[in-house]
DNA sequence: GCAAAATTTTACATAGTTTTTACAAGGTTA
DNA sequence: TAACCTTGTAAAAACTATGTAAAATTTTGC
């Protein structure tokens, strides 16, 4: 998914257009403020971004970006008609990864789109969760708590993991039973508790993170 | 070490000198001949290739690096007076990472060779894989535990070059079994723990490094 | 084609995990 | 407060994945 943020309603069609008619998943944005928004709720997996937009300012979106552990990999392209050489230095050294100067082709900006999307690819990084302390790392399959590692079961792993995952939502044990286990939870038995027990013990400080919804289940809290 | 392809002198110096005083190591080569037999004796880090060159041009070169394997991932900045679009998008879809159109500023040519490198993070070889005082040589295929040479058969060493190019990371037996063997694990066979024992073996003291992950897999820890 | 090496299968022991059982503790409701 | 229900706790029982050794099979080198 590539995102193209700019004011200008024309431009922005034409960038879509050319990248989706290349195979590209594009949406536009028309303000920064917009842009940020969405990017909460979602990581592209390219941005091209204009300098000058109502709202907040490309260059300050890039600094911002680059300073945010969540975003700082997402590659930009910065695109203006401010075709000034310090501008392009000053985009392209707060992290950048190109500069296209206004009046720009659209297949020019297609290829370096390709370009940059080229070196970026293995942009995967481990997948962690965490809350406060609590790191769980779902490649190395470990746990960390204040950098300790932790030792969990298979079970318990998968337990934490799930909680880990939505925190603050509740799960019932018929849920934590089909989700974990893989089948159906029929009634009358105490598993589900006996694996919290031995997790929130684990866990030790970080234990009381686990909280009993009474007569519903259990929920990952994220402040301790 | 940034190696710059261009045959006139006026403008490789300068290249060199911003290149140089901004703390990275560069060399010039007057033309596509010269640059590439120097080619066979080192790999750059990057190579800022002039496209009109006597001897070979530069497209050439950029055609004939990308298609070899050895070359294939040396980033290039291609540097020409020729900023046609269409001169753009064949440099850049040949698998050119930038394309600066003369004259450039030098701020701008370092900020943009910052940029790529940025993407390109260390042109690490992979032949060489190491932790601890356990390594691995991919190209002689050989291994060494503090400097004693084992003996491995081929599985094994397959194995644990798998683990040494992700160390930490939990692989499950199907993904051993396909990586290494090449075919779909069915299941109820021995086959990987009897692999994993016997290099575990061989390692002698480095065999502790081999994790077992009950009820997920195997993984190859860094400390041992 | 034979011997040696490598690989895979088989079978069993073992260590560790998971589940069950039983009861205690703590809330909730009448 | 008592009866009732839900959850916490502990230990024992049941279970299962992995370690291990040796035999069976395939591949390789000569």
């Amino acid at each position: 998914m590539i995102w193209c943020v700019e004011d200008d309603s024309s431009i922005r069609d034409i960038e879509i257009y050319a990248l989706c008619s290349t195979g590209f998943d594009a949406k536009g944005f028309d303000s920064g403020d917009a842009f940020w928004a969405a990017l909460q709720q979602e990581i592209p997996s390219l941005v091209i971004l204009d300098v000058m937009l109502p709202g907040q300012d490309g260059v300050e979106l890039l600094r911002t970006m680059k300073a945010s552990e969540k975003f700082r990999d997402i590659p930009v392209i910065m695109a203006t008609a401010k075709g000034s050489e310090y501008d392009k230095i000053q985009s392209l050294d707060l992290g950048a990864d190109d500069y296209l100067v206004k009046p720009f082709g659209m297949m020019e900006m297609v290829s370096r789109v390709k370009a940059v999307l080229r070196r970026c690819p293995p942009a995967r990084k481990p997948e962690q969760l965490k809350i406060s302390g609590l790191e769980l790392n779902v490649d190395a399959h470990t746990v960390t708590a204040d950098g300790q590692h932790i030792t969990l079961t298979y079970k318990e792993f998968s337990l934490l993991q799930l909680f880990l995952s939505h925190p603050n939502r509740v799960y019932t044990r018929d849920q934590l039973y089909e989700t974990v286990w893989g089948m159906d939870y029929v009634g009358e038995t105490r598993t589900v508790d006996m694996h919290i027990r031995t997790l929130r013990q684990k866990l030790g400080t970080y234990g009381s993170l686990i909280e009993t919804v009474r007569n519903v289940g259990y929920r990952l809290g994220e402040t301790p």
